[in-house]
DNA sequence: TTATATCCCTAAGATTACAAGGGATATCCC
DNA sequence: GGGATATCCCTTGTAATCTTAGGGATATAA
């Protein structure tokens, strides 16, 4: 689960979908960025791997919940942006009330003294 | 991820292991108990499935931190009882830590203002 | 005797992350 | 000019581990 090398996390499957929605809530942002996002938000701890980050766009794309534009960044190179949806946003919004019932469900076993 | 029928959730791929490591941090258990020692404490949150324990308990097996050993229950039975061995606290130990430093770094990334 | 709870287990399927590639361009520095 | 680095896109293969869906057996309560 720990990569001993550097301190990053291994991502658990499942919570970089909700990830990238957030990511893209501030803005539409190109693939590249929203991994940089990611990883200086985090302290390096998390970094999303290219051969995660465009599969897991493409299955938000899919659903619906991002939609994608080729444009041009401010370094002048194309680049595809993605948007959240309406769709996006409550689906994040939901992945997040999710991920905190999970937290807290994790804290309740965790917790000593529980059986 | 969200499961609709009932309230629970869908195990995040590498949460399982802490689980259980931590349920046998209380004393040996079988298999069934961990199962329900965990689907109570989370209020039904969470409902390790058989398909995924009894794996999940061989594989801590196989890595040494867990010994098992069949006995009989208080109803009876005979039952496998899973045992935390110093490895195992070890790991538990490990895990943990590695747990709150995932859960900090969402926090992060899902928290308001990161780009 | 039927249902429910208690116990064990495996096999198939799906999902999804990582590793490891490939390709192209801009910019900085020597 | 040339090389390194950063910026950008993508796919394929592999591994891990979960859910689903079974199978089997016994005790107890209705």
């Amino acid at each position: 689960m720990l990569r001993v090398g550097d301190g990053s996390l291994e991502l658990l499957k499942g919570t970089l979908d909700v990830l990238l929605l957030k990511t893209l809530s501030h803005g539409p942002l190109h693939g590249y960025a929203i991994s940089r996002s990611i990883r200086r938000a985090t302290d390096e701890a998390f970094t999303v791997e290219e051969g995660a980050l465009y599969p897991a766009l493409r299955r938000l794309e899919k659903r619906g919940l991002v939609e994608a534009e080729w444009g041009v960044t401010d370094t002048g190179r194309e680049a595809r942006f993605y948007r959240l949806t309406g769709a996006g946003e409550t689906e994040l919004a939901s992945g997040l009330r999710t991920w905190h019932r999970y937290v807290a469900a994790m804290a309740r076993v965790l917790a000593d003294g529980h059986p």
